[in-house]
This record gives C-alpha cells, structure tokens and sequence, in this order.
DNA sequence: GTCGCTTATCACCATCCGGTGACATTTCAA
DNA sequence: TTGAAATGTCACCGGATGGTGATAAGCGAC
C-alpha cells in the first residue's frame, strides 16, 4: 500500500479497509501505526538487503571510479525497481512524519554498510572531493527516479522508455568517468 | 503558508484560520481552493521573474562550460533562499495534487524562458549529450536543497554552515568545467 | 430615511479521521 | 462439558475536514 499510494492517506482506517478487517486488530496485534512502521521497516530492511546482495557478488572494481560507475548504475536500477524505496524518497522532503523517518533511518543504515563493503581499500584521486561528488550524483539519481516516476520526465528530458534510461545510463557512465576518470 | 509548512494541512480551514477570516470567503472572492491555487500560481511567476531578474544582468558568459556553472550555482543560491520553491520540489514527487501541478507549470515555464534567453548562441562541446547533464546537475541541486532543508545533510554529506555550502558550490563547479571544460 | 448591494459572520451538514469500549465468536485445555 | 483465553466485529466518541445556506453588518444612491 505504502509502495502503491505513498503516506498520503496512510492510517489506520484505510489500512484496515485495505487489508479487509478491523482496525481494532491494528491496535490488538500491532500497538496502532507506531509499531506497525517498526514492522515495516524491519521488513524493508530484509528485502533491501536480499536487493543488495546481487550486486555485491561480482568481480571487485579495479579503481575508484569504476566502483563509482558500478554503485552509481546499480542505485538506479535499484530505485527504479523499488517503489517503495521511491516513496520514501519522495515524502522526505514533504513530510517527514515519524514512520518516514524510520523507514529513512533503516535504509540509511543498510546502504551505508554496503557501500563501505564494496569501497574496500578503494582512493579516490587526489583534488577532487568524493564525498560531495558522490552526494551529487547519489541525489541526481533520486530525483530523477522519482520524477520520472511522478511526470515521466525532468526538466525537460524525457524518462519513460528503455532508450530514455539508457540514455541517462550512458550519461551517468561519462560523468562518473569525467570526474574520477576510467 | 505553503512556504512554511508545504502542501501538509493547506485546506480552506487552515488558510481561513491562518488568514483570520472565515472560509467563505475564500470560495467568494476565489472559488474554492481551485482558484486560490492560480492566484498564487500567478504570484509565484512574478517572484520568480524578480528573482530571476538580476542574474541576466551580468556579464555575457564566455563558453558553454561557464554558462552552466553560472546557471547551476544561481540556481542553488535561488532555491536555498526561496522556500515556496523548495516546498514544490518536495511536494512533486509525493503527493502531486492539482495545486502542485498548476505551481510546477508555472514554474517550468518561467524557467525555461530564463535558460533560454541566457543560452543565446552558446553551443555545448560535441560528444556531450548535454540535456542530460544538464538534467543531472539540475536534479541533484534540487535535491540536496530539499534535503538540507529537512534534515540538515544528504547521504551523510552536511548541508548547515556556510561552509558546508562553499564546499558544494566547489563541488558543482569542478563537476561543471570535467564535463564541459572551463 | 430607506432601499439595494456588497461584504462579512455564523450555524450547520455529511464525511472522514484516530481511538476505545463492549460484544460475539472461536479455540483449546482442564 | 465447562470455562477461560485468544480472536474477530461492531458501535460509538470527539475532532477535523470541505462545503453551503441563512443571517447580520456596512455603505452609498435616491
């Protein structure tokens, strides 16, 4: 439901509706919607994990910059897969309510142990700030994900078909190389 | 209002309450929520040409590669400083309610006449799909704005002090010229 | 003054929300 | 068989929402 309508009318009583029974059990079985986000988030834990794994079990990369490239493209593919990781991107900045905020921190989490796995022993060259070069490509992919998921495109340029997003692909492959080089 | 606390709670009673006036007002003298949304649609294209005013003063940028770095970090300035815009950006991906549509219209399009009229004849360098670099470069400064100013950081990367900015403006101008050169 | 028009205020409606208490049903062990 | 615990269902509460009709207050023209 998350995935499908985001947290707009997310509560107890649509939740109910959805799931076909009473929201009294909500209450009964879960505590009401602060321990049902705990459940979801351990949920979201454990398939962003079994997401992860793939990724992780190919040859090591042999620079910097090829790793960057492979955690770039695999974000996107990722994201684009996963709606509900979208939405959470999407709420927040909007409304950061307090299950927001535990999804966020449970994934948050998780990322960060699987990108320090593949850094390994990895530099980046020297002059050039990593940390923010990946923040600004970290955050391009989610806007663009979530937008194209909302309008089908971002300023201006179109993401709906296969070539659109090999597109993005490819440009996302130069930028990575432009900065850190092949 | 919107500004302050985004698309959250804006509904006839709250901008009644806010406005000190009863609701009926609102559907008097603009017919509803509806109409309310294109006055404001309508204000926010005047701020936005204010704003957008004084950065077409300056100097006739040299290269392609110049054009964009000025054009980014006035953006960035721009959305730092304007939170309507910050609150649209963050709304569009959650909850894209008619009133959201009708701002971001009005918003690409005043937007789009700006980058037009400072491209003038500039062409970017062959064998860069430009558009798309541009989409990037776009997204992730939306994106970081929209972060910093819910929680303070993106991907671990602080977004408070002046500093922390200076080190992003850096960032995005190095990323700028190893894309399209100085 | 008094009429008519614009302006503002109030009361009210149906609907939804989160939350709770009371009741009916099933299950299962003593 | 009986009785208690677990499970499911229903009705209700206060408060919020969007929306509408009736009513009152200001105010200028004749």
């Amino acid at each position: 439901m998350l995935a499908e309508e985001g947290f707009a009318n997310f509560g107890v009583n649509a939740i109910a509706r959805r799931a076909g029974c009473d929201k009294q059990l909500i209450y009964r079985y879960y505590g009401g919607l602060d321990g049902l986000a705990e459940a979801i988030g351990a949920d979201l834990a454990a398939e962003l994990t079994a997401d992860l794994q793939p990724l992780s079990s190919g040859p090591a990369p042999q620079s910097y910059g090829a790793l960057m490239k492979h955690l770039a493209l695999s974000l996107l593919e990722l994201l684009k897969r996963n709606r509900l990781m979208q939405q959470i991107n999407a709420w927040e900045g909007a409304a950061p309510s307090p299950l927001v905020v535990k999804l966020i921190a449970a994934r948050a989490k998780r990322m960060g142990q699987w990108m320090f796995e593949m850094r390994g022993a990895l530099k980046p060259p020297p002059g050039v700030d990593a940390p923010a070069m990946n923040a600004i490509i970290i955050a391009s992919i989610q806007q663009l994900v979530v937008s194209a998921s909302a309008n089908g495109e971002f300023s201006g340029m179109a993401l709906r078909t296969d070539a659109d997003w090999r597109r993005l692909q490819d440009a996302i492959s130069a930028l990575v190389e432009s900065i850190y080089g092949p």
